[in-house]
DNA sequence: ATGTCATCTTAGAGATGA
């Protein structure tokens, strides 16, 4: 089985480079993140064309989440208790529980959106309580978190910056302790395994990157290969971030 | 690193968020 997260900055400004990246990709299962769409107007019936049944949140300018599933889509979920924004898509997919996240950003430490994330992922935990470690299940998404200083381009460049702070990680590493392991992806290029790269000043050809789109996966995903696709980084009006696909195995 | 992009408002440049 393929599965794959990606954050792809509005799936309307997108939809012609997700289309045949899905055709050519084939992944079973796709998180989505930062669709900027409104549930009703996402653009399910080119998805449904390729085989996918599509579960969507949205409320149209900001944020916004997916999966797209050849797997079905049973008991979808698009809210998380006490956070009305549409940052989380959950459904079984087959075999394979599967949670789409968009993480709040955090802005600066000092802004009060840096709270909400932090509360957003202690949401996330509490939501986690629900659902058994021994089972297949994947969280997948944007998490706006570097979980090490090698995740980021340059560690002294993010002095003051939200993304690396011990608070942060202790929200990612709270999901993990639970029963989840950070499945560790082969870079598109170079030594790390970046997963974003701001739009300006060549960030991205300089591969001054950072590795904040994150999978989850429980142990009996079994994970056979992981990489960044780099290649839909480039080219013509890409999205700021990169895919990751993973092919796992489930033990059942 | 601060060099871009996407969206909305409301008619074309500015505000907002990332």
């Amino acid at each position: 089985m393929r599965i794959a997260t990606w954050n792809v900055n509005s799936i309307g400004a997108r939809l012609l480079r997700l289309l045949p990246w899905l055709e050519e990709t084939a992944p079973d299962i796709v998180a989505l993140q930062e669709t900027k769409c409104a549930a009703g107007a996402f653009p399910n019936l080119p998805i449904e064309a390729l085989g996918y049944e599509v579960l969507a949140a949205g409320d149209g300018r900001w944020n916004g989440v997916a999966i797209l599933s050849k797997l079905g889509v049973m008991d979808p979920v698009t809210d998380l208790p006490g956070h009305p924004e549409a940052r989380l898509a959950a459904a079984q997919c087959g075999p394979l529980h599967v949670t789409s996240v968009y993480v709040p950003n955090g802005r600066t430490p000092d802004d009060p959106h840096y709270i909400y994330k932090l509360d957003w992922l202690a949401s996330l935990r509490t939501r986690l309580a629900g659902f058994d470690p021994t089972q297949p299940l994947v969280i997948m998404g944007d998490f706006n978190v570097a979980p090490a200083d090698d995740d980021v381009w340059d560690i002294r460049a993010f002095a003051g910056s939200t993304h690396v702070t011990p608070a942060e990680r202790a929200g990612v590493r709270a999901l993990v302790d639970w029963g989840l392991k950070d499945v560790s992806a082969r870079p598109g290029k170079g030594e790390h395994p970046f997963t974003y790269w701001d739009y300006r000043a060549g960030m991205f050809h300089k591969d001054l990157g950072m590795r904040i789109d994150l999978v989850l996966a429980t142990d009996s995903v079994t994970v056979i290969d992981a990489y960044v696709d780099r290649q839909a980084r480039k080219g013509k009006l890409p999205s700021d971030h990169a895919p990751v696909v993973v092919d796992i195995d489930i033990d059942i």
